[in-house]
DNA sequence: TATAAATATCCCAATACGGTATATTTCGGG
DNA sequence: CCCGAAATATACCGTATTGGGATATTTATA
C-alpha cells in the first residue's frame, strides 16, 4: 500500500482522510502500518478520493502488456 | 470482479485455476459469484496469472486523470 | 517546554475467511 | 434422450482477521 506516500503528498491527515470516507482514523493507521489490509470496497474508495490506480496504490508495476 | 469472464475468456477452469494459484477451487467459485472477496495478495496473484492490470480484474474504469 | 494535533496500539465482539465435504449444474458420447 | 464425468456452487464449521472505542505515544508548534 503507497497510502501513506499518497496521503502525505496531497498534504492531508488520515483523521481527515478517514472522516471523508466514512472511516475510523485508526483504520487508515492500520492500513499504513500495515497492520490490517482493506477490503476491496475500502480500496476502491481510497483509489477513487486520491484519483489514482489501484495498481498504482497497491504499488503494482503496472504490467505493459495487460488486460484480456 | 471480472475474474470470470476472464477465466473463460481464456479456456481454463476453476479447478486449474486453484491449483496453479494454490488454491482451492471452491475458493474460486466463491470469488467469482461474489459470496467471499479474495484478499490483497490473492487479487494480485490472479492479476498477474491473467496478465491484467487490478484495475481491469475489478472493473474499475482506468481513470484516465490518476496517479499523484 | 507545555499543549495540541497526528499517529499508533490495546482489547474485544463480530464478521469474514478458507477447508472439507457434498450438492448441483453443465456437457459430451452413446 | 440419458448417463457419467467434469465443472461449478453450496453447507457447515473452526479460526483468523476485521473495525470500533478508548487510550497511549509520537510529532509539531507556540
Amino acid at each position: 500500500m503507497r497510502l501513506k506516500a499518497i496521503r502525505k503528498a496531497k498534504g492531508i491527515s488520515q483523521l481527515k482522510l478517514a472522516m471523508d470516507l466514512n472511516m475510523n482514523q485508526n483504520t487508515i493507521s492500520r492500513y499504513e502500518t500495515g497492520e490490517r489490509e482493506p477490503g476491496l470496497a475500502e480500496l476502491i474508495q481510497i483509489a477513487n478520493y486520491f484519483h489514482v490506480s489501484l495498481d498504482y496504490l497497491l504499488e503494482q508495476t503496472d504490467n505493459p502488456e495487460r488486460n484480456l
